[in-house]
DNA sequence: ATGTGATTTGACCAAACGGTCAAACTCACG
DNA sequence: CGTGAGTTTGACCGTTTGGTCAAATCACAT
């Protein structure tokens, strides 16, 4: 690779279908599962091509770990403290929801990492994820406080919205084998807005 | 392997051993990310001594995940069309949070599987998991139309109780990165009971 | 058009991997 | 204690995998 000036129209071009072909490849085989070979040829590119960009299978996985986490915060950044409880809370879970509808391939990535131990990731968990976690949830308390939403544990109740709604992405094929032909969301939307309007209205 | 007569005492012992060192190494790695070595040494035993008792790798797997799939439908299966609706079904719920606890290599096992598309339980899936769970969904309905609990999507109703206690196990790392030192089962328990409770009271 | 840096690739390598095999060892039982 | 079946292993094999490298090709500013 050339020096860090600023990229050239083709490696932009190159750099994201190799991240696009990647994020493919990764999310449907884990990290060992996924064979460079694979992802070059998803990419249209040849292997020591690749190499030319990305220096290393590794150094592939964790941009795209990298590049996830920042976006996999946001629904949870959003949550307003000047907004209505309620509304503030039933719109995070939309929010989820609707990434694992738009963006599976980046749920199972993360998935697979945290299944396993999430070797990569432990640091962004411990920093990242429980700094943001642990603001957000003071902020349920002061609401449970309030009496706005029913007391429920804060962290347990930032599980289940996690649990609930990534679901539909990473088991997909155990979801679609039951339903059928029936869209997943179509159901789940109702059925997380019943469940959490009948857990957290006081 | 000498011929399929009753198992020798070493042969027993062995078996186990390496399903239960298949069950650690799987769990932990995926199929892939899984070697051979790696399940021997676990095992304590030679590579080659493995495979006297395992004709390959994929055949370890298999018997681990054919072993899985039933005791993993069990806690299902018990529910009683003879019991109290909400009592059964938090009985459920209770049951899968312990298999969670007290399983969780199986569980990761299942969901390293399933995240990955299943490519090796596809059938099990469509079959004998979407055999049992039509037929509780329909006892499901038929609480809900006699008025016993409030009505909610069945599917969606099993699919919630799988994500929010199977979570515990699979995000096992995750959730300890926020608990810190507090046991995840801990407030697990009451917390799943207080979200049933509110969803299901008619 | 030409020179320079950016890009691409065929050939190659060492390590890791799943699996084999013949020979050696151990055990249970008459 | 002898023997045959059951068990164990060191050495080995072919393949796959992540990664390298020198040489060839391309893009573009001058």
């Amino acid at each position: 690779m050339p020096k860090d000036r600023t990229p050239t129209r083709i490696q932009k071009k190159n750099r994201a279908a190799i991240l696009e072909a990647a994020l493919n490849v990764f999310s449907a085989n884990g990290f060992r599962g996924a064979t460079v070979d694979q992802i070059a040829s998803e990419a249209g590119l040849s292997k020591p091509n690749l190499l030319y960009y990305f220096p290393s299978k590794v150094e592939m996985h964790n941009a795209l770990l990298a590049q996830l986490m920042d976006t996999w915060l946001d629904p949870l950044r959003e949550l307003d403290e000047s907004g209505d409880p309620l509304t503030e809370i039933m719109a995070y879970v939309r929010r989820k929801l609707q990434m694992s509808r738009d963006f599976p391939r980046e749920s199972r990535l993360f998935a697979n990492e945290i299944v396993q131990g999430a070797p990569r990731i432990h640091d962004a968990l411990n920093h990242d994820l429980k700094t943001l976690v642990d603001e957000k949830t003071k902020l349920l308390e002061r609401w449970m406080d309030e009496g706005k939403i029913a007391r429920v544990h804060p962290y347990h109740l930032l599980f289940s919205v996690w649990s609930l709604t990534q679901h539909y992405a990473d088991f997909d094929v155990q979801v679609r084998a039951i339903l059928g032909h029936e869209d997943p969301f179509d159901g789940a939307d109702p059925f997380l807005e019943t469940l959490y309007l009948r857990l957290l209205t006081p």
